[in-house]
DNA sequence: ACCAGGCTTCTTTTT
DNA sequence: GAAGCCTGGT
């Protein structure tokens, strides 16, 4: 029997399996379908089956694009599919395929294919740059709130204008072009933008992928839901799944209109409702029912399931932070050697991710192993961000960030108003700023900066060289053992141990990764590292417990649930407090919370907890509560088991 | 230009 | 209670 054969009985058998509201979904070929679907009701089979389906009775999987939010989503949805027919679909997070897009077509908006892309961190810097330049020093300027109005109209299409902050965005556009730069909303804004001004572009790409599928649709927001729309304006195949009570990024400009509207949006659309739970026990399910009842603004729904009763939702008072990250702690054990519940199957989801801190010492201190997924990301740290910029600015030789972020390392003597110079004789000279070094200095310096010119032109050269004749990982090698970059992290003796690790972990992955690619390439690496979402490097098979904020556990499911810090002001958080609306999103947020658990679910909260420096009184949050209490009993790990 | 030491701000959530 | 920002002395 061949390997088709049986990816065709596992497919016949999986089918079987379908309730009549997934097999309608599962059925469907063309045309607009939305789904709406609950939590734990078997949406990713489902969405398989349909793609292996649509395979199977003849679409060619190069037409078939599916759209999630995070890689690992995208990774699993690829895999599914190819258990079920043997071939592959492009499967591709947004952003991802923004930036796929652009490498093709951006040269129509002036820049260069190798356009980097930046990151938070670059794109603050590039804030600071513009408001140190652009206004008088006793102008008080607050970049982040500059940021946040940039990327809110940036998300709406450019329909969220801010006078105040108009000119500061005209600068910043400016200024990222001439880096050759993009940043996060760019990978989606500009695409839209072509798509709109060049419409042989854009039936281009309808021709290209006209089957489209949109996992987590209620979290797309206004660029989003347009690059959805444009693309399939002409097929209209259109399958969109998604649950409105999960929708917890509006803070990100997601729209829950998107979601709600579709019917409108898409005439003659169809809907399908998923409400079988195969998830959760029946406690936990009608914990969730409960607490999201709460909501006002929602389309009635109620989940259901045959799983039994199963145990009661567990709820612990602790003292301070301490106290409870403890009990957790103990609990896993417990959990672990009584129930035999494996610690991948464990997860502690919190508000946010500073509260990993105290059961980060606590399970050291057990030596219970855990995982953080998100927080502060291997590419965030210093020091993998400087290698990699010495990287981006062989490839972007006008990268003004990366520039400013390695030039005076080590120390060169190049001071902010040096290098202010620096930058404007490369404008008018018209050459890149890399190029700037091929030549003497322009200008008068002192002797360190002379031997720091020559010392960088230098580092420069021997990099030019690598890159032409050197393999990937050889040239991430060269860029942190030539460049005196070490003697940066020897001079602090507290971390260089880490940080040498890190650097050695760096080179391990560019290894890695240059052996997965049929033609690896710088570009295609920095573009990868840039688009890394945090649930990437989660692995679901080592024996480790997960630790992360409610907002990365969507999407994924555990035996067991500890749901910590549910406090007021904490969850929900104080900023959210202040409109109705967002109480309600953060209700969703628990919600999801909740849904994640299969069998156990712990509900901890602190009376005292160090905020700020400080220690404060909280009180239980008011979520806790809206569970019936009926479905929860008080417990003390100490008591009960010592 | 650079460092040390004091001051403030910060903690939502993330592609 | 840390990290980042400013300031003043070298």
């Amino acid at each position: 029997m061949g390997k088709k054969d049986i990816s065709m009985q596992l497919l016949e058998k999986e089918f079987n399996t379908l309730n009549p509201e997934q097999r309608q979904a599962a059925l469907h070929r063309e045309g607009p379908l939305l789904v709406l679907a609950g939590a734990g009701s078997g949406k990713t089979k489902v969405v398989a089956i349909r793609i292996a389906h649509l395979i199977n009775t003849g679409i060619d999987p190069k037409n078939i694009l599916g759209l999630t939010f995070t890689n690992k989503a995208a990774q699993e949805m690829k895999e599914r599919v190819n258990r079920f027919v043997g071939k592959d679909i492009i499967v591709s997070t947004f952003h991802s395929l923004g930036a796929r897009i652009l490498r093709e077509a951006i040269h129509y908006l002036g820049y260069t294919p190798q356009f980097a892309i930046y990151d938070e961190d670059d794109v603050e810097k590039l804030l600071k740059t513009i408001a140190k330049e652009a206004f008088p020093a006793e102008v008080k300027f607050d970049v982040k709130k500059a940021r946040t109005a940039i990327s809110a109209n940036k998300n709406a299409l450019g329909q969220h204008e801010d006078k105040e902050y108009d000119q500061f965005y005209q600068l910043y556009i400016k200024k990222l072009k001439e880096c050759n730069a993009v940043d996060f909303d760019d990978l989606l804004f500009l695409p839209v933008t072509l798509f709109r001004d060049f419409p042989d572009l854009l039936a281009y790409y309808q021709n290209r992928w006209n089957y489209l599928l949109v996992d987590e649709y209620q979290d797309t927001n206004m660029v989003q839901y347009e690059f959805v729309r444009l693309l399939v304006a002409k097929s209209q195949n259109l399958f969109v799944v998604g649950d409105p009570d999960q929708s917890i990024y509006s803070w990100r400009g997601a729209n829950i209109r998107n979601i709600l509207h579709f019917e409108n949006d898409y005439p003659g659309a169809q809907i399908v409702r998923l409400e079988q739970n195969y998830r959760s026990t029946e406690t936990i399910l009608q914990a969730a029912n409960a607490v999201i009842q709460n909501n006002t603004q929602r389309f009635k729904k109620s989940l259901w399931c045959s799983r039994g009763e199963g145990e009661k939702i567990n709820v612990y008072t602790a003292q301070t932070e301490r106290d409870e990250a403890e009990f957790v702690a103990n609990t896993i054990t417990h959990l672990q050697s009584v129930h035999d519940i494996p610690l991948n199957e464990v997860v502690i989801f919190y508000r946010t991710n500073f509260q990993s801190r105290a059961f980060e010492d606590q399970l050291i201190a057990k030596r219970i192993p855990y995982t953080i997924v998100g927080g502060i990301s291997f590419y965030h740290r210093k020091e993998i961000k400087d290698i990699l910029s010495f990287l981006r600015l062989l490839e972007h030789p006008n990268d003004l960030i990366a520039f400013l972020r390695v030039v005076n390392l080590p120390k060169r003597g190049f001071g902010e108003q040096f290098l202010a110079k620096v930058v404007g004789a490369a404008r008018n000279a018209n050459v890149s700023l890399l190029d700037l070094f091929t030549a003497p200095s322009p200008f008068a310096m002192s002797a360190k900066q002379k031997e720091g010119w020559q010392d960088f032109a230098q580092i420069l050269a021997m990099l030019k060289e690598a890159k032409a004749s050197k393999s990937l990982s050889e040239l991430v090698r060269a860029a942190i053992m030539e460049t005196k970059y070490l003697e940066v992290i020897n001079a602090d003796t507290e971390t260089r141990q880490e940080k040498r690790e890190n650097l050695a972990e760096l080179i391990v992955k560019a290894e890695e990764w240059e052996q997965s690619q049929a033609a690896p390439s710088l570009t295609k690496f920095l573009e990868e590292i840039a688009l890394v979402t945090s649930t990437d490097d989660l692995d679901t098979t080592e024996l480790r417990v997960s630790l992360m904020t409610a907002h990365n556990g969507k999407g994924l499911e555990f035996q067991a649930v500890f749901l910590v810090g549910i406090e007021e002001e904490l969850f929900p958080h104080v900023n959210s407090k202040k409109s109705e609306e967002d109480v309600e999103e953060e209700r969703r947020l628990f919600y999801v919370g909740i849904t994640r658990a299969k069998k156990i679910l712990y509900i901890c909260h602190a009376s005292f907890r160090h905020l700020w420096g400080t220690l404060r009184h909280m009180r239980p949050s008011r979520f806790l509560y809206e569970i019936p209490a009926e479905f929860r009993k008080k417990t003390n790990l100490y008591s009960s088991y010592y």
